[in-house]
RNA sequence: GGUCCGUUCGUCUAUCGGUUAGGACACUAGAUUUUCAUUCUAGGAAGACGAGUUCGAUUCUCGUACGGACUACCA
């Protein structure tokens, strides 16, 4: 019978989530709803040492902003399966592990962490490596080793102890992988993994193979560093006799540094100024801060876009993709292979393409706050009014990268220069163009709708009356509106601007070239 | 060191034995824009190497090189 899909994204609460973290996410998102099935979020947080305060509402918060919901799981709601969090499962887990003890699959294992350091330090020295496995474990203390009621006065006692799987001797253990096809492993390359912990707690192994069970995963998808230790978990699910429901793998290529080799990390982001992180993060630790996209102002569907072309792609030259195109035709056959370097200038041209498709309305909305905050207009100001923010937006809209930028670079369509690019100035100004100026200025005053053709006719007709080329004065009259010399369409700037500011502004810009002129 | 995974323009990638090896980002040049940006056009730019299979290999097989992941009572 065919099962329902069912995927899960498993994160540990040891930080915030990183964007190759996200990547792995939505793809698990993508498969589950191609095919119609769930996406749960579980948290496995069973290693208490390296739990971060704050990290699971990050987790949480970051795929809520990147628009990748999940079915069931930790902050969106109890399913069938609960509870997600894997710290709340606690109980469940030992009797897995005791089951394979009596099914001789596992032992019991007394050796302190200490103890094994100390022999892995030995056989360093020895320029080999200590392993937990079939050759050492004869040596070593154990239920395998110790009388059976020895091993039971020790656990009596409450002695430590941890349960180690019992890998089998030269057994081909097969992993099939939906992205990589078969992965065959020798199991004598194996070691004697620990299950669960001397402090009650299961390890990744054991709890993440149990939960897929009971949780009916179907597939599972993660990265690729996780390919080792498959066959572990093939394994496993052979030994708790649920090799029948057994989920598929599909294992992840890499996220690489944009430069050089290696895994991207959160170091990458700081040396070379982009965000590995999808939002902002502060260690509670040590109260620094890491950056995130939403906070760059990028658009959540850009950045999921950005992501899933980082190791998928499409069958066709298509690359702008809405989340539910990425649904209709996402599949994990497509996913390649290697390692994908993330590009921070691709992720960028990305938002542009993004911005450019938002509604001017809606732009012009995100713009008024930023606005009210750098300056203090009153609020019915024009400058604040949906039709200005409007034209400002479509005056910039082609110019710009992030919403920000809209103020960044229009700061001259709010408010007057308080300086005029000087080189320009000195290089272009001769003294018969005050009287040009000025004449402008009249002849504005008496023009009765200040449009582009009125604005464009008038500048003409007052250059030709004073025999002068346009060309001469369009910069200098540029520097003097918004202070310097390169910018959005001037006569759409003189236009949204309107008469009574564009003579105030010739006016102080010729004060101000005149001191210009005069420190000279 | 061992095990496993990988390798097409600088980068992300298309190609499922036969292509002038395609697209996108970045870059360069030209046109448009009385600025800059945009837009448009053009350009340079790739199958790691060596064997084998085949009429024919980027594509299949093997080896070499290089890169990566893993190698905890972490996930």
């Amino acid at each position: 019978m065919e099962r329902k899909v069912r995927v899960r994204f498993a994160p540990s609460p040891t930080g915030p989530l990183h964007i190759g973290g996200v990547r792995t996410a939505l793809y698990n998102y993508l498969f589950a709803k191609k095919h119609g099935g769930d996406f749960i979020l579980r948290i496995e947080d069973t290693d208490q040492n390296r739990y971060v305060q704050g990290a699971e509402e990050y987790i949480i918060e970051a795929l809520k902003w990147s628009g990748i919901q999940p079915n069931e799981g930790v902050g969106f709601g109890d399913g069938p399966f609960a509870p997600y969090r894997q710290s709340d499962r606690m109980a469940i887990y030992r009797q897995y592990a005791e089951k394979l003890v009596a099914t001789g699959h596992a032992y019991y294992a007394f050796e302190s962490s200490e103890d094994l350091d100390l022999l892995r330090k030995k056989m360093e020295a020895e320029k080999s490596a200590f392993s937990y496995n079939s050759t050492t474990r004869n040596n070593l203390i154990n239920s395998l080793t110790l009388a059976s009621e020895e091993v039971d006065q020790r656990i009596h006692e409450g002695q430590d102890f941890v349960i180690r799987l019992l890998i089998p001797i030269n057994e081909e253990v097969v992993v099939h992988d939906l992205i990589r096809g078969e992965v065959v492993v020798s199991s004598s390359e194996l070691d004697d993994k620990v299950l669960f912990k001397s402090d009650g707690m299961p390890t990744y192994h054991l709890a993440n193979v149990v939960d897929d069970f009971l949780m009916q995963i179907t597939h599972v998808i993660r990265g690729e560093e996780w390919l080792p230790s498959a066959p572990i978990h093939v394994l496993l699910y052979k030994y708790l006799g649920w090799e029948n429901v057994m989920p598929l793998f599909a294992h992840l290529p890499l996220l690489l540094k944009p430069d050089g080799n290696g895994k991207l990390s959160k170091r990458d982001g700081d040396r070379l100024g982009f965000p590995v992180f999808p939002l902002n993060w502060t260690d509670p630790a040590t109260g620094e801060m890491s950056s995130g996209y939403r906070e760059k102002n990028y658009i959540p569907a850009a950045f999921i876009n950005m992501l899933a072309l980082l190791g998928w792609h499409g069958s066709g030259d298509q690359e702008m993709f809405s989340l539910s195109e990425l649904i209709d035709i996402f599949s994990l056959e497509r996913v390649s292979k290697s390692g994908a370097k993330f590009d921070p200038e691709k992720t960028k041209w990305f938002n542009e393409q993004y911005l450019r498709h938002e509604p001017i309305t809606k732009l012009a909305n995100l713009l008024k706050p930023m606005v009210e905050k750098k300056y203090s207009y009153h609020l019915n100001d024009r400058r604040l009014s949906n039709d200005y923010l409007e034209n400002v937006v479509k005056l910039l809209l082609e110019r710009v990268q992030f919403e920000h930028e809209f103020i960044e670079k229009g700061d001259y369509l709010f408010e007057s220069p308080t300086t005029l690019e000087e080189q320009i100035i000195l290089k272009k100004w001769k003294p018969e163009y005050e009287v040009f100026f000025s004449q402008l200025v009249k002849n504005f005053k008496k023009t009765e709708f200040f449009s582009l053709t009125i604005i464009e006719q008038t500048i003409k007709e007052t250059a030709t009356l004073l025999q002068m080329k346009p060309g001469e004065i369009m910069q200098l009259l540029r520097v003097i509106i918004s202070g310097v010399g390169m910018g959005v369409d001037l006569l759409g700037m003189l236009e949204l601007l309107g008469k009574d500011e564009v003579e105030n502004r010739i006016d102080n810009g010729l004060k101000m070239i005149m001191q210009i002129n005069s420190a000279k």
